[in-house]
RNA sequence: CGGGCUGUAGCGCAGUUGGCUAGCGCACCGCGUUUGGGACGCGGGGGUCGUGAGUUCGAGUCUCACCAGCCCGACCA
């Protein structure tokens, strides 16, 4: 039972001034947690508790799926990151430190490489495969820059597990377990969500899903397709294959236009459209020439001029070349290369190679730049006027584009990562040289997939899915208490509404059903309303005027319903309720 | 890394052309009234005005530097 009379929790009346997203202000309006450096936040009694409940269920279901909780530190020697490559990998995001004898340390961003560790050095036969470990720990991260409170901070929780496998068959059947414990986890934890292909990004390795939950001050976007079902992260959409194009039409020859005052897109289609009036440019005619370094070595990057360059995807396509951009110093140093103008016609000659959308496919026409100062050049034809060296999927996705699997239009919607699972394959146990003995008595290269939760992150998420205009509104699996029950003392009262309530609380705690009871005295009742709705559990119960009658009220915080019930009547009706639910 | 905005009590904010004891609301303490929708009266406590230099008889206010926070942008040929 928490009684707020000593509950170490202050409510604000003000939203916070630094606080912008919806979960991050009611989170510590309603004293859940505070601030101490960007991107790091205390727990209050109230947020530690949600912590916990959040912490129980993501345990609960990692242990039923057969995995074992360990535990690591977070400060950590420099050396088996760098073996793993990561400690320069990893960048400006690690932080490093050093101990007073000048070695160098850092602050677990993540654990691959002490998960391998810790596996390779008590276990060496296939026997003792397969196996799945987890910790649920404090990460760290330097994040460019941390915000909305608890959704992106520097420091945070994450649920990380490792499974060590013989065998690609039984990584994947690791990996459907996890993808299995995880929709079980959040559909427990009330969270609305999808699961998306993703990007491999920078971890290497396979097959990658993401678990995210929609939401409009989600950091990702990702495409769903309403008809059959496939949802990816807009960074892995595959697009249709090029479609094939009518060779017999044949197009006019490529012209060059003299086109001044043309600075960007719009203003190219407006100039272009004057030019020739009957040829009807639009953005999706016209050819954006993007030019990158790979290596330090020019590359032009072709997507249709409404389409961006999605640079996460282009830098694992040039992967291991370093992406970098072309700047005003490297415009001074190739002359033939004309900023504003470039175009794709002319690049060979000039040994620079042409990345390509697949919308550019071979026989298709464009409007692009003529590689002069104020000059473009229409019917630029794919194959004919320029060639493409490589067709790689770069162009930013957008809403109805077709699904790539059933040709509907797909929509976009933003959401936040709440889980990612991974079929990490032996890069780590490749670094480490990680092997067990086959059954054929030969060292057998063992396989890994890593997956993870951010159980802290879990709060903000299940905060912004879940709250209304009063106020915070957590689903019972994991709200603080599961009855907030509020005395109001009646006119001239002796104050036995408080010792109502208090019984009331006495008796659903001694049935397990968790509870916060409002015994503040000399609070109005006004306070006590806006308290409750506040804090956001599912179920408020009002000793007060009805007492006289022998009612109480019992509100439904999320739909808003209230009924009065008989004092007799409540514990049980509250018990089956909730059991029932 | 660039741009914009902001740093004054625990929280939210005001503070004029530089001026005397730095204010208001919330929160907090005391007394009294009040008690079903963020009550009221009276009386209190709480401040290195982000930090450091400088200008000045005098700086929350002006100048410079630094630090911190929030937001936006990260290239579009």
């Amino acid at each position: 039972m928490l009684r707020m009379s000593k509950l170490f929790l202050r409510t604000l009346r003000d939203d916070p001034a630094d606080a912008e997203v919806p979960s991050h202000r009611l989170l510590v309006r309603a004293g859940y947690i505070r601030r101490v450096a960007p991107g790091g936040y205390s727990f209050l009694p109230l947020g530690q508790i949600l912590y916990d409940n959040i912490y129980r269920v993501v345990k609960q279901e990692m242990d039923a799926m057969g995995a074992q909780q360990v535990h690591f530190p977070a400060l950590l020697p420099r050396e088996p990151y760098e073996i793993s490559g990561r400690w320069s990998e990893y960048g400006d995001n690690l932080f490093r430190l050093k101990d007073r004898k000048n070695a160098d340390y850092l602050l677990a961003p993540t654990h691959e490489e002490m998960f391998t560790l810790m596996v390779k050095g008590e276990y060496s036969s296939y026997r003792d495969l397969p196996l799945i470990i987890y910790q649920i720990q404090t990460k760290y991260r330097d994040e460019a820059r941390p915000r909305s409170g608890i959704l992106r901070g520097r420091e945070f929780t994450m649920k990380d597990s490792y499974s060590f496998d013989i065998d690609d068959d039984g990584l994947a059947a690791s990996y459907e377990l996890h993808r299995d414990a995880y929709s079980k986890t959040f559909t427990r934890l009330g969270i609305t969500f999808h699961i998306v292909s993703a990007m491999s990004g920078a971890m290497g390795g396979s097959k990658s899903e993401e678990f995210l939950a929609p939401s409009a001050i989600g950091e990702d976007s990702f495409v769903l397709c309403e008809s059959c079902g496939y949802a990816a992260n807009v960074e892995a959409v595959q697009v249709m294959p090029p479609v094939p194009v009518d060779a017999s039409v044949s197009h006019a020859a490529m012209v060059k236009l003299h086109t001044p005052n043309a600075p960007g897109i719009g203003a190219l289609v407006s100039v272009l459209n004057e030019l020739d009036p009957g040829a009807q440019y639009d953005a999706s005619k016209l050819l954006k020439n993007i030019l990158f370094t790979v290596d330090g070595s020019p590359i032009v990057v072709l997507v249709p001029g409404d389409r961006e360059v999605d640079e996460e995807r282009l830098a694992v396509a040039v992967a291991p070349g370093k992406l970098g951009y072309f700047e005003e110093a490297d415009f001074a140093g190739r002359p033939d290369l004309v900023k504003g103008y470039v175009g794709a016609a002319g690049m060979a000659a000039r040994g620079v190679p042409v990345y390509a959308d697949p919308r550019i496919a071979a026989g298709t026409a464009w409007a692009t730049g003529a590689n002069e100062f104020e000059h473009h050049a229409v019917n630029a034809v794919a194959g004919r006027d320029f060639i493409v060296d490589r067709y790689i999927e770069v162009a930013t996705v957008a809403a109805g584009d077709p699904c790539p699997t059933c040709g509907s239009p797909l929509s976009i919607d933003r959401a936040i990562e709440m889980g990612h699972i991974f079929q990490l394959g032996r890069k780590y146990s490749d670094a480490f040289g990680f092997d067990v003995l086959g059954p054929d008595g030969k060292p057998k290269r063992v396989t890994m997939g890593s997956y993870g939760i951010g159980v802290s992150r879990a709060m903000a998420v299940i905060a912004e899915q879940t709250l209304d205009g009063i106020g915070l509104c957590w689903p019972g699996s994991v709200a603080p208490a599961l009855v907030h029950i509020v005395a109001v003392a009646a006119k001239g009262g002796t104050g036995v509404e408080i010792s109502t309530a208090l019984d009331i609380a006495a008796q659903l705690e001694a049935r397990g059903v968790s509870t916060l009871v409002d015994d503040r005295e000399g609070i109005s009742p006004g306070v006590r309303f806006k308290d409750a709705e506040l804090l956001g559990m599912p179920t408020i119960v009002v000793v007060g005027k009805g007492l006289a009658n022998g009612t109480v009220e019992v509100k439904d915080r999320r739909t808003g319903e209230r009924a009065d019930m008989a004092l007799g009547d409540v514990v049980n009706t509250l018990v089956q309720t909730i059991a029932a639910s």
